[in-house]
DNA sequence: CATAATTGTAATATTTATTGTTACATATAA
DNA sequence: TTATATGTAACAATAAATATTACAATTATG
């Protein structure tokens, strides 16, 4: 990945479990996180698509944990950003007259998804509240 | 990752291996990728720096493996091409007077470099030989 | 009810990363 | 001497990531 999505929504992730059950306003989120408020919003609506994070409308709105903080796992939020594979991209159109080019594709994704099943192991044994409570 | 890097270095690779001894021009590889031949040079420099393979100038010259296929693995190739890391980039510049700002870029570093040990793990059971071994 | 504060989202701009291309100096087998 | 390669720089084109502006819809509170 060659973005900062994961650290983003990790980073959104811990300021909520870290105020649990407090309403924490995108403007907020944006200042700890030193990036322009509408990133933070997407980001949440993707983190609300997948369940972990809710929120609230208008004054006094905001957004908050929608699961208790050990009920999220680091796979959980690794799963909602991730947007390409550990080893990156196939190749676009390897020559099919090559016997490599032909099935280096397939092999590549077999490659790929074992990989990811081992990150995905890793962190699945890795909470949020476990992680959150780091920061003091 | 969201580049053709290990793609094209394991493509290349494999081609080498398949035809193990035999001296391959960057033209050629580049037909079976179907990309253009400067990118596979460019790899190929990167690749020779590692000591994986090695180059022979001027005419009937080209590429051939520099070590035996059973003693390159994926993760050697995985390490001489990555760029960025499995979680992705931290992010930029996170306010200090934020308690989970100020430390959150040195807690991803740990989690990135515990993943990245996983994936390494993971890849270096398998070696070059075995993968270019499925090609026929 | 009116106001201020907030989410949700579209449209667009800017910046950065990736890939492709052209050109040519240098090397070497035949 | 010629044809065919590598090595590499400079630049062009495309794609991905991030930032910005704007505004409709919502809601707590005085």
């Amino acid at each position: 990945m060659n973005n900062t999505r994961f650290a983003t929504a990790l980073h959104i992730l811990t300021l909520l479990a870290y105020k649990e059950h407090e309403w924490l306003s995108s403007d907020w989120i944006a200042g700890s996180i030193n990036v322009n408020p509408v990133i933070v919003r997407k980001e949440l609506g993707v983190l609300m698509h997948a369940g972990l994070v809710k929120s609230r409308k208008g004054k006094e709105g905001g957004y908050s944990l929608d699961k208790n903080s050990v009920a999220i796992t680091l796979a959980d939020i690794y799963l909602t950003v991730k947007t390409t594979d550990v080893l990156g991209k196939k190749n676009l159109l390897p020559n099919p007259k090559c016997p490599v080019g032909k099935d280096i594709n397939k092999k590549l994704e077999g490659l790929n998804s074992v990989i990811d099943q081992s990150v995905i192991k890793e962190l699945q044994c890795k909470t949020l509240k476990n992680f959150a409570e780091n920061f003091h």
